[in-house]
DNA sequence: TATGAATGAGAGTTCATTCAT
DNA sequence: GATGAATGAACTCTCATTCAT
């Protein structure tokens, strides 16, 4: 079953979701094409379940680091390095996760399964939590978090998809720099010392 | 021919590349199937006309604006505004346009046309020109343009999406002024007054 | 269109609705496979539009038969007559109608379309008719309708059957003699001149 | 062995030959899927067994009561008593019944196999011995004895259907009644005392 | 030039049957 | 004997593309 979603993560991270056949996924995993359906119900299910797991290691991961922090910046640099180091080591995962991020570009005919949306959701929560924490706290300027959130997010993709597809997976660590001390900028009260 | 054009944008952006059929853009700009052939040699090559006339008309736009100002930050500020500007008037396309400015979200067996992509990376020049003539002027703060590129491309599409998809268009003004203030916060050199 | 449904009907009655691939009609109506869906939506749309067409025309005939007459036993002897006549001339639907008529034998997933089963009820009613007013016009005993409309449908399809299976259409005027002298005798009532 | 043919028994009645899969005749036998061919060499064969089975009863029966009686009068409730006696009880083969003593109804690819003609040959040989020796006694009027025992047949068979489909088995005994009096009318010759 | 009926390759899916354990 | 995962042929259905009119 691992071996199904490993191919289909292949499959739909190099040719896209439309272009991958059952037939194709079934050849990559070495078995026979009948054999996905014991697994998956449809070709829909197998991609829903493979973005639920990713998903959800995602999240895991994001916590893990968030929990360790105590400070709105200390936060958000966790989950900024969170995404950077998750990405680099899932980057054929990379180019769905754009996808299906953006919900304008799902290639499915239905949309994430809500358990998805709703892992989506809380990946994006720890996000605006941590700012509206830092506007509290006087750390951030005021501002409406949910632009502060799609801001945040584009940005981290775009420079992830650059380095991946660009720059074959070199110069992360230059852009994570790059990346927190943009966000920094961005997000910081006009006081300064 | 523009009938097709249009029709095809409208079906492209609402149900996707993939859940689009000939039929059904013949049918919105009511013709017969078949009369689509005489003008495009086949969906992938109507997709990527659309695709051609568009970006050369959002550089268009974005010449417009840029070549009026003369400093860097007035450049940044053109650019800026005229994305927002332009796409505030381009909402169906917008969802196109994420798909295709970031390749990996591409649903077409082939990706963009050469002439397409020649397109886009003039739009991107205009951005990066105008971050290194800062650099050089001392108004931006020294740092790599490329990534500075993909930052702002991504914050840009991620807040105009958003104001788009969730906000049904409202606030594109305060989105706007947000992006103004958080991507200037973020290229400034640290000199201050 | 017409071209499918005779292929279809032709199909079904030999080998039944599971054991007929829809290759199998196109071939047969000599088109391409694709070319059946642009005028029947699915492989039951077809079956159950074959059915309909087949039914409405049982029903036609059957009624024009059965208003010239005026009297219980000249209406019965219409409608029996009626019977025999329809599947002389429809000896491939007969296989197909008793499968139908019988919703025990329907191989179809879903059952008759609503307009079917409105369709045969009617056909039925018609006998169900006749036999009240034979009943109150004391040409019959008193018996319970529903009970003689089975005994009588299903006697009168088996002798069909019969006849256009094991005597190839042979004896179909002997049959309905017998069948005719039969179900009067079963209907009569004990009064005797 | 028992054990798949009960359950085939009951999911070939409920839901039909083809709708029926052996992995499901195996869950509900409470047996692995592979168990099955241990005992039957194809699903055919499987369904064939079983009709050769319940035939074998249904024949056993008949030929119980058959033989207590002496009159053609006798025989014939005797028959007919014993088949509304025999499906009363079996009411799930019934449905199963109808389709394959119907040839033209099987749902198999390849129809009875030829032990299972034989069995339906001979519960038709016990009626059609009977209505020819009734023709001879002069208790039944002359006629053809083939078309005699089709009509019985389809007779009984619908009248059964319709109580055991539409009355939910109610009213059998009054169906009984209503088709041997219906019936012995039918046969019955004219010489009245 | 315009059409839309016709096409057929290709995709997703089912399931009777097999066989290594 | 029993199993159930694996198989792949077969089937339904879609749709980009063609071409006779």
């Amino acid at each position: 079953m691992d071996d199904f979603l490993r191919a289909a993560e292949q499959l739909f991270s190099e040719k896209g979701y439309g272009q991958t056949a059952m037939e194709d996924i079934a050849r990559l995993a070495e078995y026979g094409t009948g054999t996905i359906y014991r697994y998956f119900e449809s070709k829909e299910a197998l991609y829903g379940e493979l973005l639920e797991r990713k998903m959800a290691a995602y999240l895991e991961h994001l916590v893990a680091q968030y929990e360790a922090e105590t400070t709105p910046r200390g936060k958000l640099r966790a989950l900024l390095h969170g995404k950077v180091d998750f990405f680099a080591r899932n980057r054929e995962f990379m180019r769905i996760f754009v996808k299906e991020f953006v919900p304008e570009c799902s290639t499915m005919a239905a949309a994430l399964t809500p358990e998805a949306r709703e892992l989506r959701g809380r990946c994006l929560a720890l996000l605006r939590d941590t700012i509206e924490a830092g506007i509290r706290s006087g750390d951030f300027r005021a501002m409406d978090p949910d632009l502060a959130v799609a801001a945040i997010s584009g940005l981290g993709n775009e420079l992830l998809l650059h380095c991946i597809r660009d720059l074959d997976g070199e110069g992360l660590g230059e852009a994570e720099g790059f990346m927190m001390a943009f966000i920094e900028s961005g997000l910081a009260s006009g006081d300064r010392p």
